[in-house]
DNA sequence: TTGACATGGTTCGTATTACCAACCATCCTG
DNA sequence: CAGGATGGTTGGTAATACGAACCATGTCAA
């Protein structure tokens, strides 16, 4: 096997595991009426309360595309807006109570709903995973 | 380190590197004018010739949302319908040399643009990443 | 200090994505 | 062959996403 096969073999590896968890990610927020990128919005936001620029960036966004999902998960009560002290235009966001509440139930929910099929894997073969998976992964980000 | 704990981070790495391939794959996509979407759809008409509402089932859409991708695409020119000989009601779609010459350049960006960080990786790391997930891959599907 | 330019957000217009319900055509079964 | 099931399209609606235009605030240089 030559080294072109292994990556041939290993970015198809990697696109239908993405498939496999984007599909999991979107059933779950869609039986809590969230798309995907709302769901990766209240992700972003569980640690972090960034302008609303920042959060366009961190998703790959228009900020007018940011702005409308503010808009609806604001007027849903998930996230609210409040102006940054230090630079009158921008305009920081942050979770709500419900909003941080609905995240931790989703992030349980995405938990039950992959462990069946990584639990599969014998807890040293876990950490190899993680091992070989972390060195690819940007500056962290989680979900 | 606990069961729970290299569960937790396996889950971690695996939702960010999803998220990494995704955002790599939208914006090859919307280099091409293809929705991610629409990316799916020639990955699965690449190797076969499924009707409709078999398109829907396998990217978890309806089948109404199916028709109008469909159509899109149609009037772009890069696949096709055809009434199915066995049974009447049934459409069946596939690509056309236009679009089977699309995917052929999308499939090359992707392994482009995927490459230099998993060429990070040794070879034997690369086979052992693939002998990790490949366990955990539903039924064959490919991009 | 005050223009001029840059930056942060919102709004508007448009196309796409996606769902559901209703519908028509074809198939299958009793 | 009548009735129900299946496959697809159509129409209506909401969300997602982009770009362009716009206003407010910030920054820098003359």
């Amino acid at each position: 096997m030559t080294s072109e096969d292994s990556l041939d073999a290993l970015i198809d590896a990697l696109v239908r595991s993405t498939f496999q968890v984007t599909s999991v990610l979107t059933r779950i927020g869609a039986e809590n009426d969230l798309s995907l990128t709302q769901l990766r919005v209240l992700g972003i936001l569980r640690d972090r309360r960034p302008r609303v620029t920042e959060l366009a960036a961190h998703l790959g966004l228009d900020k007018s595309t940011m702005s409308g999902l503010v808009d609806r998960a604001e007027r849903r009560g998930l996230l609210a807006r409040d102006r940054n002290p230090h630079d009158g235009r921008a305009v920081d966001v942050f979770l709500t109570p419900a909003g941080r509440e609905l995240t931790q139930r989703l992030d349980v929910e995405i938990r039950r709903a992959l462990a069946p099929t990584l639990g599969r894997l014998r807890p040293e073969q876990r950490e190899q995973l993680v091992g070989l998976l972390e060195p690819l992964l940007g500056p962290a980000d989680a979900d």
